[in-house]
DNA sequence: TGAAGACTTGACCAAACGGTCAAGATGATA
DNA sequence: TATCATCTTGACCGTTTGGTCAAGTCTTCA
């Protein structure tokens, strides 16, 4: 009774650092798999081998659990935006950021899935993030693309419809997945049919903007 | 008792017929919005104005409805695939494709969403429906763009990707257009916004394809 | 070693939910 | 108007679910 635990970010016990770790894992997986209310605490405990009582231990509710996996989800899902760089060129750039949104489809399909589900649902629970945090990155980000317009690199178009599209067509392999492997008996787990996305997508970005891509293939994997 | 309705789509009473629209009206909105498990019966039966215990005179059960919902919806969303016209040249049918996809998503994304929701959740309901008349529409359709392709009226590029990156770019204005109007304030709702939509999901994917639109704007609305 | 906290759990509770049922209201038909 | 099938509803039931609680176990450290 005595052990308040609460949102305190500071001291976390070994204990407490790997058990909710733990639960954000099994939550992430439940939570996109099953939405907030088809999941329940019973659930991520078994998928996380605890007792539900001790997940209620960790965390005050299942609304709790929930905005915890979202924030931890969060930085990492924006991040390869945040690394659009203004200084070097734009088809350099577009297509990097490509490369980095597939690999965030193919590696953290659950995550893509999770916000999906959120937003389907009129994000209840992150506006007041996506108002703020989200919407500054993305006015800047913006600012970046109209740079390069004004500087001739680009040909005009919305910065924000040509972010909108790039996130489309690259989450959708990930919240699309069951999908595509029906039609294709694919997902970006193969090598080749993800270098295909991934080749598509780049093509149908940078044409569009009037740029070519003078290497094929190959990007390079650094942030 | 002597009532039996079940699943008889024949010798429908005005009142039924009536009713049932209701409540897959109704349904269609719930669903949409908070998804399967986030709809209760109870829910529906305010949005249509009838009791809870009527609804489940009119369907078996929750998922009865769901299903009804799912099968009213399924034509239309997939009706302008169909058209894709293998005699018409590409840049028109591509042109009027996206045009439809995006008409759809303005006036009916609650569909749209609905579809996100059961595929992001791995189709569970709609699994046999798409490995049979969704897949085999893929194939058929997938084959015109090879036709075309083989014309030399395309350039070389993978149907099934084709048709992913246009559903993609499409649906996402109906499936996120919560953030999308967190972002910009703006919703397909607004014929601005909607034309911008629309030319920029064009353009890129013309492009894409080595096609060019000889008109702008202006498309024809006939399927 | 032993005490004080941190951690874990099973039993339990109230609310919400899907679904049943019997009884009443309404509409069609003669 | 009388009759019968259709339609509608409130009361009710068993289950599931989020969450509480008291009691027990394990860690840590003097």
């Amino acid at each position: 009774m005595t052990g308040r635990i609460g949102h305190a970010p500071k001291g976390l016990s070994r204990i407490q650092e790997r058990n909710r770790s733990r639960i954000i894992e099994g939550g992430l997986a439940e939570f996109s798999r099953f939405g907030y209310s088809g999941t329940t605490i019973e659930k991520i405990a078994v998928a996380t081998g605890m007792s539900k009582s001790n997940l209620l231990y960790y965390f005050s509710s299942k609304a709790a659990i929930y905005e915890a996996v979202l924030a931890h989800i969060l930085d990492v899902w924006l991040a390869p935006l945040r690394g659009l760089d203004p200084e070097k060129d734009p088809a350099t750039e577009l297509a990097a950021y490509i490369h980095q949104k597939i690999k965030m489809s193919a590696e953290l399909p659950e995550a893509s899935r999770l916000f999906a589900n959120e937003v389907l649902q009129g994000a209840p629970r992150i506006q007041r993030v996506m108002e703020e945090d989200l919407k500054s990155l993305v006015d800047e980000k913006s600012e970046v693309i109209r740079h390069w317009i004004r500087a001739g690199k680009l040909e005009a178009i919305d910065p924000v419809q040509l972010i909108f599209t790039i996130w489309a067509m690259t989450q959708h392999y990930a919240d699309f997945q069951t999908q595509i492997q029906i039609l294709t008996g694919k997902t970006l787990d193969d090598p080749d049919f993800r270098q295909e996305a991934e080749t598509t997508v780049t093509r149908l970005i940078l044409r569009g903007c009037g740029l070519e891509l003078k290497d094929g293939t190959g990007q390079g994997d650094a942030l």
